[in-house]
RNA sequence: GCCCCUGUAGCUCAAUUGGCGGAGCAGUCGAUUUGUAAUCGACAGGUUAGGGGUUCGAAUCCCCUCUGGGGCUCCA
């Protein structure tokens, strides 16, 4: 088992590697194209990223579809031609000299330690600045294809220039690309905002903002299943669930340092009563007074309280993206207030709660991270070397597999992040768990301990499915809307055949309705056909055809929205069959 | 916020490049009563995102604002 994992990742690592390189030189091709077109371009720099490789330029008027055609023929012609790629060392003067027009290219030489020596990397009248490595010929870029210009800022920062980025990806095979293509495919037919509207879950108004999402009676239903089973998870967890209002006082985000370190994600103040108030950010403040609004003793911790609680925080308008970058939503969020004895097995009873959740949505491929202190903390360094050591225990003695981003925790403590993959591959980070060294202190949060002194809690912060807004974007996209039962809106549709058939369909709406499944009737005067169309389209789990051949069993035809029919069967045997479905999805 | 692209009926898209805004689906009405992915017909549906400008004439060209998309930066 282990040496076959261990082979099967060298051969991955071997493909990576391949790709790495070809789509490194893909890039220097692609350049090479773009300065004979234009000359007076300068380039910026073209690495390969995890799926193709980029190239950045700083240009007189931005790439047209029409110039990325040109440049994809040219590259063609410098891959036909199998030029090879030559490495040469080159001293810093001549180096200077060579890109003496090329600024960009100068900037990064100064960059570079004196000691290291330089590389060019030429292919018949290229030549750019790079350490490589790159595949021996231009010939070896088998499968080529550009994808797209953006604007992107040299080194990634706002205040210097903007420089147009053209996208591209290479493959070792012509089939290899058309697979990835395909997969883009796919990936736009799942696109949580497409299907959002054909099935009629949620929608985004210009009169109400961007941004901001109302959930349509559909989506909402799928959102109150998943919030429901949040509940009753949690309370089976040890969590106490709890609201708080959307809005706050001036004072108490003062305290909370919110309004000093995060008032650029803060909507502007609203004055009531001659006093300042702001909508939410974040829950944490609140849970923090429900935490002080009694004396806590060590005997109560710990205390978790958890909510599903809407947060809004203002976002560069470029930013939003369907449900996934909202400026309104709803974090399962909680705050865990323990002894530090208590604070591995928290850590612990978190993780376990996050993998049964995600398990139970069909997620089994995700990444974990653990971010340590930065550079800049707050808080004693024998508190974070003990938060940092229990939330490293809690991963490996599940051995959980996680890579450490050292120094990429927050400012007041240091986290794990979860991001998890969806059907097509595509990770999106949810999941998060942190200590807070900084809140407890700020507000003064203590408890009466053993020895009748009062001690400073450990706080954990908390989301497991990170915004509903997301969560079900990315639910959405890793079902391609074809909802499990459990969660899906309408589980049957009755299909009756001709009119006379109307009052046996509501009789079978009826009857499964009072067994708690959302059953509807389609009683459209339309064709069984049109009806069963229409149910396969909305990805209805189960079409029940009533025809007179049914309503004399009692029974109902039973269609699959996988489109096996498996034919006629009594009413029960059905509602049997749909119970033992949503008992076998553990929510 | 920045760069580029975009916006036409509820949805998906046309409109011969400046010359009377159409179609399919959805909707309403009528006919049909059908056995596992689209029955037929009629009707209705629009200040072409909003505002300004050029022109005899603007969906089309120009300017401003707003939305949406692909990126950059940032993030649940």
């Amino acid at each position: 088992m282990l040496d076959h994992g261990t082979l099967e990742a060298g051969h991955v690592n071997a493909l990576e590697t391949l790709r790495h390189r070809m789509r490194h030189s893909a890039a220097h091709v692609m350049a090479d194209a773009v300065l004979k077109l234009f000359p007076e371009a300068k380039m910026g720099i073209g690495p390969p990223t995890q799926d193709g490789f980029y190239y950045d330029f700083e240009v007189s008027r931005p790439f047209t579809p029409e110039d990325l055609e040109r440049i994809e023929a040219l590259m063609r012609e410098t891959i036909a031609g199998n030029l090879p790629f030559l490495r040469e060392e080159i001293g810093r003067p001549e180096a200077k000299s060579m890109f003496a027009h090329q600024s960009y290219k100068l900037e990064i030489m100064e960059g570079i330690a004196e000691a290291t020596t330089l590389s060019v990397y030429r292919h018949g009248e290229f030549a750019d600045l790079c350490q490589g490595p790159h595949v021996g010929n231009t010939g070896d870029i088998p499968a080529v294809k550009l994808l797209s210009v953006a604007g992107a800022y040299w080194r990634g920062d706002e205040h210097r220039p903007m420089l147009q980025r053209i996208y591209g990806t290479a493959f070792e095979t012509q089939q290899a690309l058309d697979d990835h293509l395909a997969r883009l495919a796919e990936a736009e037919r799942r696109d949580h905002r497409t299907l959002g509207k054909q099935l009629g879950l949620f929608s985004i108004h210009d009169e109400i903002g961007p941004g901001l999402i109302v959930w349509h009676p559909k989506g909402g239903l799928v959102r109150s299943c998943v919030e429901d089973y949040w509940r009753q998870l949690h309370l089976r967890r040890g969590y106490n669930l709890v609201y708080s209002p959307h809005i706050g006082r001036a004072q108490l985000w003062q305290t909370s340092g919110h309004l000093d370190f995060y008032r650029e994600s803060m909507y502007a103040a609203l004055e009531v009563d001659e006093q300042e108030y702001f909508l939410k950010p974040m829950n944490c403040p609140f849970h923090i007074m429900i935490y002080r609004s009694s004396l806590r003793s060590y005997r109560e911790l710990p205390l978790r309280l958890g909510e599903l609680g809407t947060v809004y925080r203002y976002e560069r308008s470029g930013v939003l993206h369907g449900l996934m970058r909202v400026r309104g939503f709803t974090q399962d969020d909680a705050h865990i207030f323990c002894r530090p004895d208590q604070v591995l097995d928290e850590v612990g009873g978190v993780l376990e709660l996050t993998f049964e959740l995600l398990r139970t949505f069909g997620f089994s491929d995700y990444s974990i991270n653990l971010s340590t202190r930065p550079e800049k903390y707050v808080g004693d360094l024998a508190i974070w070397e003990h938060a940092t050591e229990s939330l490293r225990q809690a991963l490996v003695s599940r051995g959980l597999p996680y890579e450490v981003d050292e120094g990429g925790g927050a400012f007041y403590g240091p986290k794990i992040d979860i991001k998890i993959k969806d059907a097509l591959g595509r990770a999106w980070q949810c999941t998060t768990v942190q200590f807070d060294f900084n809140l407890p202190e700020r507000f003064d949060l203590t408890y009466q301990d053993a020895s009748g002194g009062r001690s400073r809690p450990y706080m954990v912060h908390r989301a497991i499915l990170g915004s509903l807004e997301r969560f079900l974007g990315v639910l959405i996209e890793h079902y391609a809307g074809a909802f499990p039962l459990w969660l899906a809106p309408v589980q049957a549709v009755v299909i009756p055949i001709a009119d006379r058939h109307l009052e046996y369909a509501a009789s079978v709406k009826a009857k499964l309705q009072e067994k708690g499944f959302r059953v509807e009737v389609d009683d459209r005067g339309e064709r069984m056909n049109q009806k069963i169309r229409q149910a396969q389209m909305q990805k209805v789990p189960y079409m029940l055809v009533v025809g007179d051949a049914e309503i004399g069993g009692g029974a109902v035809s039973v269609r699959l929205r996988e489109g096996q029919n498996l034919g006629a069967m009594p009413l029960d045997a059905l509602a049997e069959r749909m119970a033992g479905e949503l008992k076998a999805s553990g929510a």
